[in-house]
DNA sequence: ATTTTTTTTGACTAATCATTCAAAATCGAG
DNA sequence: CTCGATTTTGAATGATTAGTCAAAAAAAAT
């Protein structure tokens, strides 16, 4: 009842984990490049986490459950029109910040072959209805609060402001600056402003 | 001066490896995969096409060149805002039909880590510029003619329709349907008609 | 200190992959 | 019909890959 205890810790080499996947993909990265970049052994790594796939998806529902921060400005009790601009605000600053001019994890996941993998695809399905879901409340605040026409077509928004969303990750791999991405969130949120 | 003719048609094979590198994208497709579909020896496809790299590069090279025929609407001579709807129409056109709810292998490509070849980056960053430079002169014309506020912020615009074209590919590749594909571009194109 | 339990280390395996080779096949020109 | 040129065929090669194995190392409890 004793044994040898860990030597690297499991968060900072998830974290490690992340940013390769981010980086290469999930068939672009090698276990080989995974071990060396996080300075962790082979077998500690299929010890500890099983699979490169199991790792893999262990990255993304990671990504994703932290992904609700970005959210939370859309599921704040203020939310409407304002609580929408913080959002994007803050999608903004992460984009242009943290990904490394990368775009969203789960984004590049969803788009490209890696959503092949059903569990992947579902944690980014997930996600995508969680973000839809968040801008339909904070449109239905708005509407009542008279922010926007009350005849706005409330799904049709919800559409054009996710889309807007993922538009701006995939401008972001493209190397779009961050007041190019401020402008175009901006752009989009001042459209709903006066449609109706 | 005589030699065996081929037996395979050369378009033919380029849009099944285009439909294959879609699908699978570039680490995912296999040598293999690509002979079995394409019912072309090995031998052949490096004889004619060089080596997976070089098909892969020819697939991307032909497949934007072929998106200029979606983006004619925006160029076409009356355009303003009625082409800018119209090549809405036209994307989601080929988004919900064409493209197999895959979305745009362009922004499939830029998006995931197939953009690490420097080419294929180089051609997802010249149709970008084409798209958005194409978005610009459809929105001078807009002005002039009084379809927009003639205060329309330009480049913001510009961007927040390119960045809408993107989501939408990342809709698709997410299972949307023509249907909100269409809302969410018409919303995106109401948005300017009023905004100053 | 010895035992017990787990982690680490580094080499190993088996499969898969892109690419190449050499021989056979196929056609047009002379 | 035969020669020349090129494509096809099918096997081979060598590199890379994910995943495994077994021995050594490291703690803690007794």
């Amino acid at each position: 009842m004793a044994a040898r205890p860990r030597k690297f810790d499991e968060d900072a080499v998830l974290d490690g984990a992340t940013e390769v996947f981010w980086r290469r993909g999930y068939e672009g990265t090698t276990v080989d490049a995974l071990e060396e970049h996080l300075g962790v052994g082979r077998q500690s790594l299929y010890n500890t986490f099983g699979d490169k796939r199991a790792l893999f998806r262990r990255v993304v529902a990671r990504y994703a459950a932290s992904s609700h921060g970005v959210r939370s400005f859309l599921e704040a009790d203020p939310s409407g029109l304002p609580g929408i601009r913080r959002y994007f605000e803050g999608l903004v600053d992460f984009l242009a910040g943290k990904s490394g001019g990368l775009g969203c994890l789960l984004v590049r996941s969803m788009t490209s072959a890696e959503s092949g993998d059903e569990q992947v695809a579902r944690t980014c399905g997930v996600s995508d209805e969680a973000l839809r879901s968040a801008f339909r409340s904070a449109l239905s605040v708005a509407v009542e609060r008279g922010e926007v026409r009350p005849d706005l077509p409330l799904e049709a928004a919800v559409l054009m402001l996710t889309a807007q969303a993922y538009g701006l990750s995939t401008l972001t791999s493209h190397g779009a600056s961050r007041e190019e991405l401020a402008a175009a969130a901006a752009m989009a949120v001042a459209g709903l402003d006066l449609v109706g």
